[in-house]
DNA sequence: CTGTTAGCGCATTCAC
DNA sequence: GTGAATGCGCTAACAG
């Protein structure tokens, strides 16, 4: 302390630009340092008086409070832990802007990590973002290896589990369910007509939500006593291209066919590229539905019909959620983002 | 310490899963907290035999470091500050994606920010995220406000600016020459014969770069003596909607074009869509030039000619050149990432 | 309403 | 090659 007491006066006369600490705002407003500490922190009373000379000194020093130090003392950052399957599908961005849209106007900064859909990858990212001591993990799905599961539940901190909603969540569950999403799908199929209807999916390994819907399709169909005339399926993850192929294979493969239920909209907005290509009527020849709802698929000459998913929604609803109370509450929560049907021109 | 030196064996005895610490790892393996922290960081010579010791007990206590400590008393953190305009463009996440592949492997973890083509949120952001003492941060451009710059130069943290190259970066900047991009984008069309040439772009005040690309085009037709024939822009941020109104509009209100460069492939893709409603013949009646080279443009019936920017390269390039040395360098230095056309079936 | 006293868990001097 | 001491800048009990 001998040296930084000087600072003050050096930064006064413009010397030395050292970087101020609480201690520095504390002399110079004339206050403990614990007290410069609660009002920045507004807690517990302070003197209007104090306050006002408090945040004079801040302003004047520029002090920016050491994120590291408070962390230590208080054993728990302002972090927000959030691991994504994946940046190439714009859907987890989107749950990011939400994320990033939740935390606007708070002192919490999301640190992110991207597993590539692998489980082992998202235990070592939960392993080394807990030790950041964050405020809360936000994770994606309920599909965790057993050492991952522990280390959530053992720690203190708040668990958000993402996009789904159809099991028992750690702490919170926010998204909706891909199984229900699927039989509308289906039905809405069905009430317009259809009753060749195909599937043309990615990869479920990695993707369990695309998965579900796939069931939840073949539920709806059954429940209307109608079969799955056709599917074909990438062993790659979702992207247009791979759905343009796709469906190339899936109409080559079988005839017949007069609507396909795609897994996503980049692979149903892919299918539809093809029927450009191969002069294919949509939804005349052949009838598309997508899921997600993204912008590129409501641009096409014919809007794609689609289920909506609200994933901006999902990311801020969480995020929400986490900080109304950084203690994990007694029982686990579950929120549904719901999904909406986009009637576009594709079925 | 009087406590938390019975935690070996109360871990042992499976007890309390009190979360261990340094301390704890020293004395599982009979050694000082000192040489542990030598073995973790990997820093001076140490025993093979006492290596070995450690990193047994750190394995079967779990230990993970606290690095809210460890950052306090380095005073820099394994933390890489990410400041992104926005998280709506594609382009943005795949530098992200390049960001992280690069860190993959390094104990370091990104902590985003996104500003909203923003300055004034951006120098919120570099404040907020200089409190964590990073190691570096990343940013885009190399437009910030004075204080922004001042906070950034002050600092010992290493700074990135990424995207573009066309002016003096403050540590290191990585990217293309947007001036450039345009300029080729502009000796393209005149090479495939077109002389009336239009533009369509969205908004410039947000997006330098974009402008940067426009003032290009217009050097490059200069050179070829032509003059561009049209233009329209829309207030907006790029977004295939906006491509496809933007183009309608151009279109209504000018005759005679032959090609029209975009700016960007959000903006392209859209005026292809238009195209495709309107019953217009790419390239035959229009041609059709974009920028960025995204994945969609290339899955259109006809594949967009397209300028690829090579996003996944500048993030991932940008973090091996940062993590090569903590301290900055003592002059700037500037990577190009270079771009290149595509040729599509467009244009 | 405010000040005092102790650490938080590590990295960084130094010794040896 | 290893250990002992010191403090990073802040928050969390306590008093008063």
């Amino acid at each position: 302390m001998t040296d930084s007491s000087l600072l003050a006066e050096e930064r006064s006369s413009l010397s030395m630009p050292e970087t101020p600490t609480l201690a520095h705002v504390a002399r110079l407003a004339g206050v403990s340092e614990n007290t410069v500490s609660r009002v920045i922190r507004d807690k517990g009373p302070i003197a209007t008086e104090t306050r006002r000379r408090v945040n004079d000194a801040i302003a004047q020093l520029g002090y920016v409070p050491n994120r590291a130090a408070g962390s230590l003392a208080s054993s728990s950052s302002l972090i927000i832990g959030v691991i994504l399957p994946s940046l190439s599908n714009i859907v987890f961005p989107e749950v990011l802007q939400g994320i990033n849209a939740g935390l606007a106007g708070t002192p919490y900064r999301p640190m992110i990590g991207v597993t590539d859909y692998d489980l082992e990858s998202e235990q070592h990212l939960i392993s080394s973002l807990l030790a950041w001591q964050p405020a809360a993990i936000i994770t994606t799905g309920f599909a965790h290896t057993d050492t991952a599961r522990r280390m959530l539940e053992g720690s203190r901190v708040r668990i958000a589990e993402l996009m789904d909603i159809d099991d028992r969540p750690i702490d919170l569950a926010v998204g909706l369910s891909h199984r229900q999403a699927g039989r509308a799908m289906a039905r809405h199929l069905v009430n317009r007509g259809y009753s060749k209807i195909a599937y043309a999916g990615h990869d479920w390994a990695s993707d369990r939500r695309a998965y579900a819907r796939y069931q939840g399709l073949r539920e709806g169909l059954g429940e209307a006593g109608l079969p799955l005339v056709a599917e074909c399926r990438t062993e790659q993850a979702s992207s247009t291209l791979e759905g343009r192929e796709t469906l190339a294979r899936l109409l080559a493969e079988n005839t017949g066919i007069d609507a396909v239920a795609f897994s996503n909209d980049d692979m149903a907005v892919g299918g539809f590229m093809h029927c450009l290509a191969a002069n294919i009527s949509v939804p005349e020849d052949l009838a598309l539905i997508g899921f997600n709802g993204l912008e590129i698929g409501q641009v096409l000459p014919k809007p794609l019909t689609t289920v909506l998913s609200n994933r901006f929604a999902i990311g801020k609803t969480a995020v929400e959620i986490l900080l109304e109370d950084t203690k994990r509450p007694p029982d686990a929560r579950i929120i549904d983002t719901g999904f909406s049907i986009i009637e576009g021109a594709t079925a």
